[in-house]
RNA sequence: GCGGCGAUGGUCUAGUGGUAGGACCUGAGCCUUCCAAGCUCAUGGCCCGGGUUCAAAUCCCGGUCGCCGCACCA
């Protein structure tokens, strides 16, 4: 089997049984952006309640809901609006598409190419002689385009405000820090939660659910003290999880190692003990919902693909070619420590306070160089500058204060140079109490690509095999975990006539009742139903027939193994929960 | 965005300058006492726009979308 048929048989199937498919298609279908179907939209969503149970609820954190649209400073603040811009420079020979920061930075001294203007690298492309890494081609006079993966929006009436469709979730925490800390009591730590819509303008989204435009990412934002708190590394420190690090990639013969955490964080292998703590736990949650964890690894980025927010990331991967194939590895998950880039950022752009106030243990006393200028003198004497004087001396006290030993003290204002008799700062040393101080705190960042987990959970679970009667007929099952699969019980009547019609009725409102996800079949042959259910995920079935009539028992099926067993109505619902928690299997009943 | 290839019922496909056929699925009926049985019937299709032509689903151009390669994926 090929990779091709693999991905296909995936597809079809999700287009035929309402897991996934294009949208608009009936206006031509548009590039990146999917629909859920009545089954897709029900696994998508029991993975996010997945998700939530071990990323919210079991860690204690918080979960929010932010909007998709945010004003135009949040992005200056955040870096997307510069660091999420692509110059892109066509080749007028080949046609090949750069990257025109890339190629500057390649051929010149420049550094940080990116924070450059449009008009400024076109200059600079046309003066160093810079030619087309592909063919060549001179690239002078050809025009710097720009491109950013950002949706643009305007809030309200006219352009004058600006705003953009959220490109990663986690901004919409970053931003509501200040209300969230209040939250918190101003406790760290904490973690805040969200599940919701990004959006990217790519410029050739491809490969169904893997690249969209409008995806889903379940992010969680952990907010740490890096001097104080650290993660409950024992409670997975036995979990053995497979490491493929920046070391090994860059070593031709370099293999993925397989470590427990506690052995990564030992051997270094992991940097931040943090991220090993959440590779751990989400090692056992990719267990739970499905992923197959021999077709799985944790990579290490590499220090040139590092985001500009990142000091260390690790990508969760999932191989979702079929077996035999070449790996195409898809990445599902990024666990970055971010440490105080985002918050930093924001209090600098902002007008709140980003920032914790630690409180000492004992209250500290310290020495602090102060001032007070005499503005009486620094007006007539510096006009217009006066203030920016005034706080150029309060910086240099902090800074340096032997800067005020002499008679007068120069400070520098934009470049320009200013005197002040030492007697007219109010400069003085006096001993201050400090009940604590303000920290920025470091953020923790396992992102979840719900969409991309949503195909690799079906990926691996899309089996086929041999289960029917005629040894040549093929089943196609998806093995979802029960939590996941979007119909828990299917009920059907063994014929459709005799009553069993009705009394099937009975047993699935029944289910119902109990608060399980129901489906109910009547037509065609009871192997054919069995199918159906098998190729979305439903986990038991459970057939009405003529002894159910006279004794009141009904079968239960079980879809990996097709093994029945024969259960009283009343103990339906009791059996059916025990089956899907895991206690209990049809061969014990 | 560039280049190559492609687009036919819900799905998978056959096919020709004279407006389409199959398989599966789905629905109805018959039959059937547990794993895609059988029979009868039915629903349903040539991506969009323009051009050439007596006639275009077929040929040409453009668009949209898909796949592959390049670039991109912070």
């Amino acid at each position: 089997m090929t990779d091709d048929t693999a991905a296909d048989r995936l597809t079809e199937l999700a287009k035929r049984r309402g897991f996934f498919f294009r949208s608009s298609e009936a206006y031509g279908g548009v590039s990146g952006f999917y629909v859920y179907g009545p089954e897709g939209a029900t696994l998508k969503e029991n993975l996010e309640d997945a998700w939530r149970d071990r990323f919210v609820r079991r860690e204690g954190h918080m979960e929010i809901e932010a909007p998709n649209v945010m004003p135009e400073p949040v992005f200056e603040a955040s870096g997307h609006l510069d660091g999420f811009d692509d110059m892109i420079v066509e080749c007028p020979e080949c046609g090949a598409s750069h990257r025109a920061d890339h190629i500057v930075e390649d051929n010149t001294d420049i550094e940080e190419a990116e924070s450059i203007a449009i008009t400024d690298i076109e200059e600079i492309v046309a003066e160093n002689d810079v030619v087309c890494p592909s063919c060549g081609t001179e690239l002078a006079g050809e025009p710097v385009e720009d491109f950013n993966l950002m949706f643009e929006t305007t809030i309200g009436p006219g352009s004058s405000s600006p705003g953009y469709l959220r490109p990663e979730t986690a901004q919409g925490i970053f931003v509501e820090f200040p209300r969230l800390k209040e939250y918190a009591r101003g406790q760290l730590p904490f973690g805040v939660a969200q599940i919701g819509a990004a959006y990217r303008n790519e410029i050739s989204p491809r490969k169904g659910l893997v690249r969209l435009r409008e995806f889903a990412q379940a992010e969680l934002e952990h907010f740490v003290d890096p001097e104080t708190d650290d993660p409950d590394l024992e409670s997975v420190a036995d979990v053995e999880v497979t490491l493929y690090s920046e070391a090994q990639q860059d070593d031709e013969d370099g293999e993925p190692v397989e470590l427990t955490v506690q052995e990564a964080v030992e051997a270094g292998v992991v940097g931040s003990d943090w991220v090993a703590y959440y590779l751990g736990v989400a090692q056992g949650w990719y267990e739970r919902i499905g992923v197959d964890m021999d077709r799985f690894r944790f990579r290490q980025h590499r220090s040139g693909e590092l985001a500009h927010y990142a000091a260390d990331c690790w990508d969760a991967e999932a191989d979702t070619s079929a077996p035999g194939a070449d790996p195409d590895w898809i990445e599902i998950t990024g666990f970055a420590y971010r440490g105080d880039y985002d918050l930093t950022k924001h209090g600098e752009y902002a007008d709140d306070d980003f920032t914790i106030f630690k409180q000492y243990d004992d209250p500290i006393t310290v020495e602090r160089a102060t001032v007070d200028p005499e503005m009486s003198y620094l007006g007539p004497e510096f006009g217009g500058d006066a203030a920016a004087v005034g706080e150029a001396l309060e910086d240099l006290a902090e800074r340096d204060r032997t800067a005020f030993d002499d008679d007068t003290v120069t400070v520098d204002v934009d470049g320009d140079e200013y005197a002040v008799p030492v007697e007219k700062t109010g400069f003085s040393i006096e001993e201050v109490t400090e009940a604590g101080e303000h920290v920025t705190p470091h953020v923790v960042e396992p992102s979840f690509g719900v969409d991309r987990l949503v195909y690799t959970v079906l990926a691996h679970t899309l089996e086929r095999d041999d289960a029917g009667e005629d040894a040549d007929e093929d089943r196609t099952v998806l093995t979802l975990p029960p939590e996941l699969a979007p119909t828990t019980v299917a009920v059907f009547p063994l014929m459709d006539k005799d009553g069993l019609g009705e009394r099937a009725g009975e047993v699935a409102e029944r289910l119902r009742q109990a608060g399980f996800e129901v489906a109910e079949d009547a037509s065609g042959s009871i192997g054919r139903r069995y199918r159906r259910q098998d190729e979305v995920g439903t986990p038991y079935c459970v057939t009405v027939d003529y002894d159910t009539l006279e004794d009141g028992t009904v079968t239960v099926r079980d879809r990996d193994t097709t093994a029945q067993a024969r259960v009283p109505v009343d103990d339906l619902p009791g059996v059916v929960a025990d089956l899907r928690a895991g206690e209990t299997t049809i061969g014990d009943l």
